[in-house]
DNA sequence: CTAGCAAGTGGACGCGGCGTCCGAATGGGT
DNA sequence: ACCCATTCGGACGCCGCGTCCACTTGCTAG
């Protein structure tokens, strides 16, 4: 029927949803570009509504029609990235993927977290406003992934470990580990592998 | 020439520190008892200064006084229990104290821990805002404490290991644990001591 | 007992972010 | 070219923050 003529090839998240008008899609894509930069070179914390508005040279009541905070930016750049993370995780090749022993595919996991973390640690830090964190998928998934691993490698007290061995990877603990502790992505990573291997393999 | 010192840290409401006048004492007590009860009925995070000096009968600026936000007033709440905790830590019975094997220490330690945060859980909340826990002394107490046992243990990776091992302690995982999960703190500590035996028996 | 002074107090003020509302503009189908 | 629904964005009221300054209170020296 229509071809519409996707002239926003530079966009972030490219694809606009199906019957959104294109100044909506022209603004989206703006706003999500300033929000990258704000989130980049600053405090991600102290990253405020007006601040991503008048970066994106858009309305207050127009950010918000989209998203309710900051936070909520600042999760949408990071979803391609968790997305991408978990399919990696789900049907990519082992030992993150299947087909490795849960132990190694923990200690995979445990790296590949470290890898977004390292990579995305702004946006990271403004996605997480306090409890948050629970609430967003990407926590679920994790949790559920982490649980089937436990439960594979028939670990004791699996529901209650999850969430311990999740508490690592919070974004403020990486980066007080980075920044006041002056330790290097390897040295965290390979933590979390002894972390690993003593859970599943030992103990 | 009066010799005054004035305290700035809030001791709980029991003595007045020296030359410190009569109504600032009772003002402090107030504000202290005021926000002790703020903080546990209602969510801790959201207790504003307005709210305790209004509560405390209080003026505002009087809080500002000795107090830079509500969460340094969480803290000093806190402060006494968490020095029971650290003087039984340093100085009283196995396990917890010294002369039971790291191992096990660690674990007395976690076993503590979960029952700080268990009855003290709104103040821990109303205290920790963002990356303010990583600054707090008793974070560099229960640090030098955990690394400590790691470092008699023989453990690998010290360093990068006791910040890993203190994450699950976070007040907002605890939360999480107890409130989303429907989990016991019997769970949540024992989770913590498989957590102990696999680092410093196993792996 | 009184007077003086410094510490302590609290109301008021300006600032900035929040979240919403509504008139204006813009887009896309007819 | 028209029309209506969608989207935009400036403006508004609200709230908490943190500070300032004029007033009050407690302590102590005379």
């Amino acid at each position: 029927m229509n071809g519409r003529t996707d002239r926003l090839t530079g966009d972030p998240l490219g694809d606009r949803a199906p019957g959104e008008r294109a100044d909506a899609a022209r603004n989206r894509a703006r706003v999500l570009a300033a929000a990258r930069t704000l989130f980049a070179d600053g405090d991600p914390r102290s990253v405020t509504m007006e601040d991503i508005a008048r970066a994106a040279g858009v309305g207050r009541a127009t950010l918000y029609r989209r998203y309710p905070d900051p936070a909520s930016i600042a999760q949408a750049l990071l979803d391609e990235h968790e997305r991408d993370l978990q399919q990696r995780m789900m049907s990519g090749p082992p030992p993150l993927g299947p087909g490795a022993p849960p132990a190694e595919r923990l200690a995979a996991f445990y790296a590949a977290m470290v890898d977004l973390l390292e990579q995305h640690l702004p946006l990271v830090l403004g996605a997480e406003v306090g409890p948050a964190r629970f609430a967003t998928g990407a926590y679920g998934f994790w949790r559920a992934h982490v649980r089937a691993l436990l439960a594979q490698a028939a670990a004791p007290q699996v529901d209650a470990l999850v969430d311990v061995l999740l508490a690592p990877l919070a974004p403020d603990v990486y980066q007080y580990q980075r920044e006041q502790r002056r330790r290097t992505p390897e040295q965290i990573a390979a933590a979390l592998r002894t972390l690993a291997a003593g859970v599943l393999d030992g103990g």
